[in-house]
RNA sequence: GCUGAUAUAGUGUAGUCCGGCCAAUCAUGUCGGCCUCUCACGCCGACGACUGGGGUUCGAAUCCCCAUAUCAGCACCA
């Protein structure tokens, strides 16, 4: 029977199952979320003050701000502070900075150092019925018994014991390594991941700068009762916490508690850019690099150095998406997401590049009026004054070649012994056009400015206009090269950074 | 070793849950053309992918099995 056959017979016996499903529509942006409340979302971003937060740390922060956007809610900023031994004062600062730098919409910022009592208390609790138990074992014997899906010798302890134990922790009657408070889950359990992790160790002379305390919980402890008690209705984190989103429903089960909706992205590297913060902070103490905004590095601090967006940055985000797969993150797509934003705002200027100085004889004077940017006229122009000496880009002189030096005339480039030779053409387009003459940029030498264009491979030395001085912090488009950042600009000399064509 | 996950063009992504409207979406990229006093922007066109093998089915990117590859976890880090 055809198709259309057994169309016409269901038609006859079942109609009700010629109903098609309903298929979602295309929506733009990222899919849809599940268990959106009447009050919209609770979500968070929850780094932890170890350095300075990088492209990885902003797929987080912006898939999640996404959805309170979408939704509503709220966005909570939970600093991850519980561990002492790699936090520094310092480090909170770039973090509030890197984080307002995002322009996620913050709604509350956490420190999980101001909540050690509320960890305390919800451990006690979780003793008292049974769910943790001291553990004063070795972690190497621990690991061979939990390997072999053996109970430790502590898992017998009555709640009393465990009770009073938990006491002297607490009291600084042991010391860092000797107790640890490990959650009763599933000894046999057939992933070894789940079983019987450790939930609050102890962690002595090291200053914490927010709090005093010796006894600490682990992530999977404070992050559990955190989420809970703030309420997240979904979290977006990295797929290195999947085994921990199932450890901490352990945690959840014996609270009765409800867990939220979970997603878990893949992988992201991004090409030979450095993120680990332990090598950056390697390079930058060995002057490798210059510092957390050394254009070699993958730091927000150094891509905002160059002139991207956080908005490009956001959009280039939310379309990678919240998928598992690993990815392989493209500077390419970065680029064009940011050029859409900068293009119809950057000022165009011209710099040369690997100047070369030529005298044009026997020319009136000329001044040149470009556009400050073609697709906006309103923005006016700017003005050069040709009075007979020019710097030319060297890769355009070649030998008998008519350039057109943009928005002034076209010149004829001739090479002799004693270098370039440059003759007046004319100020015709059409004619420049007719010989498929290169429109260049070029700089009147009474008006150049010295000018170190940073690039991730060197510097370019060149000479710009006047008017890149007063752009200091802006993106322009230096025209024929690129986007770039000033950086810094004084009367004499500017630095500027490079982008992205 | 154990446990769990993922696999769509150069890159990213939609479609996979609930098989047919998918000879597979969109963006980026590359190439060609148009526009333009920038090699920018804009416009038009072309290129380019369902990891492999079995199975189920009238029909498979979609479901099942196996293989392969990659990733994550098995810390008193997060």
């Amino acid at each position: 029977m055809d198709p259309d056959e057994r169309r016409t017979r269901l038609e006859l016996l079942a109609p009700e199952l010629l109903e098609k499903k309903e298929k979602k529509k295309r929506e733009t942006g990222l899919r849809a979320l599940d268990n959106v409340g009447e009050e919209g979302v609770v979500m968070r971003f929850a780094p932890n003050p170890s350095g300075p937060l990088h492209l990885g740390h902003s797929r987080a922060a912006y898939l999640n701000d996404y959805y309170i956007r979408k939704y509503g809610g709220k966005y909570i900023i939970r600093i991850e502070d519980t561990d002492p031994k790699r936090i520094t004062e310092e480090n909170y600062q770039m973090l509030l900075s890197d984080v307002d730098w995002l322009g996620i919409e913050v709604s509350d910022i956490v420190y999980q150092s101001d909540r050690m009592d509320i960890y305390y208390s919800y451990c006690e609790q979780l003793i008292a019925m049974g769910g943790a138990y001291l553990c004063r074992c070795d972690p190497e014997t621990f690991r061979d018994l939990k390997n072999n899906k053996k109970e430790c010798p502590c898992r017998d302890q009555t709640i009393e014991e465990n009770l009073s134990l938990w006491k002297d922790m607490l009291a600084g009657i042991y010391h860092e390594g000797q107790i640890t408070v490990r959650l009763k889950t599933d000894i046999s359990h057939p992933d070894p991941a789940m079983r019987d992790f450790s939930i609050f160790r102890i962690v002595e002379n090291t200053s914490h700068p927010r709090c005093d305390a010796h006894v600490y919980p682990l992530m999977n402890f404070s992050v559990a009762v955190d989420d809970h008690l703030l309420g997240m209705t979904h979290v977006i984190r990295g797929k290195d916490h999947i085994a921990n989103t199932r450890r901490q429903k352990y945690i959840y089960d014996y609270f009765g508690w409800e867990q939220p909706t979970y997603f878990h992205y893949g992988r992201m590297s991004i090409g030979d850019i450095v993120l680990s913060t332990s090598a950056m902070k390697a390079g930058i103490a060995s002057g490798e690099y210059s510092g957390w905004d050394d254009i070699h590095l993958g730091t927000l601090k150094a891509i905002a150095r160059r002139g991207f967006s956080p908005e490009a940055l956001r959009n280039a985000m939310i379309d990678i998406g919240i998928g598992q797969t690993d990815i392989n993150f493209s500077w390419e797509n970065l680029y064009a997401a940011n050029k859409a934003i900068v293009d119809p705002i950057a000022n165009r200027y011209f710099f040369v590049p690997d100047p070369v100085l030529c005298h044009i004889p026997d020319v009136s004077e000329h001044i040149a009026h470009p556009l400050k940017n073609p697709n906006d006229e309103a923005k006016g122009t700017r003005s050069l004054t040709f009075t007979g000496d020019i710097y030319l880009p060297r890769d355009e002189l070649e030998d008998d070649r008519m350039l057109r030096l943009k928005d002034l005339f076209n010149v004829r480039v001739k090479k002799t012994d004693d270098g370039f030779f440059l003759e007046y053409s004319g100020d015709s387009l059409d004619v420049a056009r007719a010989e498929h003459a290169q429109i260049v940029q070029w700089l009147p030498k009474d008006m150049a400015v010295r000018c170190m264009l940073h690039t991730p491979e060197g510097i370019i030395e060149g000479v710009c206009e006047p008017g890149v001085c007063g752009e200091t912090d802006a993106v322009v488009q230096f025209e024929r090269v690129g986007f770039a950042r000033i950086d810094s600009a004084s009367e004499t000399e500017v630095s500027a950074y490079f982008a992205h064509k």
